[in-house]
DNA sequence: CGGTATCCAGGAAGATACTG
DNA sequence: CAGTATCTTCCTGGATACCG
């Protein structure tokens, strides 16, 4: 831990104003639905479509490719394409890519080691409207 | 590498049945559009309802009402009303939001940090896919 | 196999108006 | 001041069917 940025708190609070937006656009494509799990599925090696499908299980082929064609848009995926018979396509992270595997990774360990608090939290409030 | 994977990375890539939808509920209003911005207004100290909706600039009153329910659903914000006339509401963060600060801020820094390789890398797929 | 095109349902989000 | 209620629009995401 350097001195050179001071704390977490004021870097992002700051009002700058076009990188805002581009800040949280990053922030909207890692809480969508998928791009966090393909990030993790792609943590270990290059995998092709179907399989990516196969392991998430439960996404549906339209929003596979959007997710990755946003993902490669943003450059953290890479895509090659074999033109063999059946064609092949793999997708891979970027070095870009592996980059924000680590604070997104302590984002879901985070949520990871708080999520029976929230859940707590949730029902409580819940609780509340009720009898209210 | 050590065989015992303390890395962030597979940690949370492992398919726990229910945990998996708990995180991504979580990582999901991580990404919502003024969640994060709210958290990061709070880090401060309470503020008013009004104060935080000028701080902010161009949420509408009705989005930052779900927000700062759904902060206070999970347990990351605390609301105090004063029966005063006019009345009064603060907004507040809990141990728990202030825990939650720690993740979200270092997914911020990494965005603000690597926005301009970013909004390249878009700019480079969309002239690609205009001359094609 | 690896997509694209199309259609449709549901939720997110803004604008506006009204209330305790 | 701090909301709620309502209406409308936009976007997300799923299902299905077809193409190279």
């Amino acid at each position: 831990m350097e001195p050179e940025h001071s704390d977490v708190t004021t870097d992002v609070a700051e009002h700058m104003p076009g990188a805002c937006q581009a800040v949280s656009s990053i922030l909207s494509r890692v809480g969508d639905k998928w791009t966090v799990l393909v990030v993790m599925m792609l943590a270990d090696g290059p995998m092709r479509f179907n399989e990516l499908k196969r392991k998430i299980g439960g996404v549906s082929q339209r929003m596979l490719t959007l997710t990755l064609r946003g993902l490669e848009r943003d450059g953290f995926v890479s895509r090659t394409m074999f033109p063999t018979i059946p064609p092949r396509v793999d997708y891979e992270l970027t070095p870009l890519g592996q980059s924000l595997r680590v604070p997104i990774g302590e984002l879901g360990n985070w949520a990871f080691e708080h999520i029976g608090v929230v859940v707590e939290a949730r029902a409580a409030f819940d609780a509340r409207g009720i009898e209210e």
